[in-house]
Formats: structure tokens, sequence, C-alpha cells
DNA sequence: GCCTATCGGTTGAACCGTCAACTTGTTACA
DNA sequence: TGTAACAAGTTGACGGTTCAACCGATAGGC
């Protein structure tokens, strides 16, 4: 049996002191940044995160229109979570279900003219959240390092996908 | 009107392309690794990444007793998300309630023992997921820097009470 | 001592997400 | 051409979280 001589901390065992700290505080991060960021954007637009993502998809595409599917491959979502959180975006009057002629199975999900002044007045608002929130507080110089760490640490699939997207921004 | 020479990227608007990208990185983190940790945690343990939590903490305390008040402040969570655990826990048999004599409003939650050796048991799967999911992916010279930098991200209330805990640690 | 504010905790509804089952439509291919 | 496999989407049940309302204790001021 052994005996640490260090005070019974309430770290993980097998993990050191700088690790538990780490682990800690990357922990707090994933507990409190979406919620943080979910509140402010809600506060000056309305929308969630996710809402917002769809929205934002919509509006680059010709005529604010896109079936489902290739949403939910933008935005990593799964089908049925799209589906739900179409009907909501639908219920606010920000979007529209139209059926697709050229593949039934299909529909399209198309922004109705709020949600496109919604999306429009929002992006300043967005891109302040994430300035204040996150790029204002990570010096310059760590930017790429901390992106490139970021990128490590996503699961496979997502990653293959970070890619192909990186590649598209040349 | 203004008109940018630069195609059409689907990067937020006010954000250059290397703060666009890191914080489709940092967003993308935030969405897929809870899933990833819950989803790994519960394989190995049958726990979630709260309920984890939530035993470690009693078990950390003198007959792995604590009031709900205590275990909320420890682990950050609002006590109504705490109750609503214990009671989970409470039907899985890894916990039970108690009234607390001198304060008649408090409630003990307490481990029973199939909780506790659960917690004993799943310590190591623990330590082990964080490691190939974290630690193992951030090179060691950029360990501290990158607990810092999360620490600058968390919100204000949060991180006073990280200094306080750092304390702690010596 | 009493009255009020506050505390510790519980509860139920609403919200958002997952999962599995299902419907409908399309494609491949013998 | 018929059928089996698969794709797009929807739906409903369920899990976990938040929020607001509530209840019974308790503490503080007067």
């Amino acid at each position: 049996m052994t005996v640490s001589t260090a005070p019974a901390t309430r770290s993980s065992s097998d993990l050191d002191a700088s690790e538990d700290l780490l682990w800690r505080r990357f922990s707090a991060v994933l507990g409190s940044m979406p919620a943080v960021l979910d509140e402010r954007l809600r506060a000056a637009t309305g929308l969630n995160h996710f809402q917002y993502t769809v929205l934002d998809a919509l509006s680059h595409h010709p005529e604010g229109r896109l079936q489902l599917n290739q949403i939910a491959r933008e935005s990593d979502a799964s089908l049925s979570r799209l589906s739900h959180s179409i009907t909501r975006l639908e219920a606010a009057g920000l979007v529209a279900r139209e059926t697709c002629d050229h593949d039934r199975r299909a529909s399209w999900a198309v922004l109705t003219p709020q949600g496109r002044e919604l999306i429009d007045t929002s992006r300043a608002d967005y891109a302040q959240i994430i300035r204040t929130t996150l790029l204002d507080r990570v010096p310059v110089e760590h930017r790429e390092a901390l992106t490139a760490l970021l990128t490590s640490l996503l699961p496979g699939e997502v990653r293959e996908q970070c890619t192909v997207l990186d590649a598209d921004l040349g």
C-alpha cells in the first residue's frame, strides 16, 4: 500500500495536479460556454445557436432554400433534430417547408421574409458575441496553435468534414 | 455599396478567415465533446458525467454524505438540476436521501454500498477517458497556457470559485 | 416573541435533443 | 416489371435541464 504525503485533494485518480487542473478548466468551459453563448444570442436575436446556424445556412443559398438533408450535413446535426427545429422555426414564422417536386421524399426549408430580415440584422450581434466571448480572449499569437489543438480534439467523422471545408477556404 | 472580391464564403460577417476558423473549431468542440465524453463514460460505468461528479463528490466526504446544497456548490449545478439527478440516482440504488436533524429544511444525500462500489471501480475508467479524449492530445508544453486560456474564458462567477479551489490545491 | 426575508429543497411544465419506428419515395438489378 | 435496399423526413416517447411556483424551516430586526 502506497501512502501519499499529499493532502487528499478532490482530483481524479491517476491525474497529476496540472492534468487535473487542465481537465477541470476544460470541463468548466464545456459546461458553461454553450449556455452563455445561447443566452447572449437569445437576448440579442431571439434565436439559439443552432437556430442561428440553420437560418445562416439558408441565407447563403439561392432563394434562401435548402433541403433538410443538406442543412443537416452542413450543420452536423441529425435529421431528427433538424426536423424538430424547423418545426419550431416554422411556428415562429421564420422558415417555411415546401415539398420538393423532383424528389418527393425531400422537402425544402425556405427562409420567409421575416426569417431573412432576422438573420440579416442578427449577423453583427452574432459576430460581436463571438468576439467578446471568445476571440478577444485569445492572444493573436496563440490563435493558430489553439485552432490546431481544437481540431485534434474533434472526433474522426467531424474532423474529416473540417478538412474539406478548410480546403474550400483556401 | 461595397463589393468584395473575395468569394462568398460561409463565414460570419466581420470575422476574418483565421478568426472564423477558430470559432468554427471551438464551436465544433463545444458541440461534440460533451456527447463523446458522456457516451464513453456511460459505456464504461453506466453514469453520465454529471452523475459521476455527484458520486465522486459524495465519496470524498465522511460517510459518503453531503447536503444537496453543498453538492450543488461543488459541482456548480442548480439545486433543481441536482434534485432531479439525485432522484434518478436514488431510483438506481446508488444514493439515498436522509432527512437532516439539525436543519430540517436540508436533506442529506448518502452513498449506498452499491454507489460506493460503483464510484470506486469507475475512477480508473474515468481517468482513462479524460486521458485519451483530452490530455493525450495536448502537448505538455502547451498545457499551462491552455489552462490559463480556458480560465480566462470562464464567466466571472465561475472563475471566482476556481481561484478559491486553486488556492486549496496549493 | 413576532413578522418578514431568506434559505433548502421539491415539483411540474416547457424546451430541446436522442432514439427507434414508421411512411413514403427512389434506385438497382435480376 | 417487381422487389429489395436504401434514402429523406416525420413522429412520439423519453431523458435531462431550466424555470417558476411552491412549502416548510430558520434567522434577523425590532
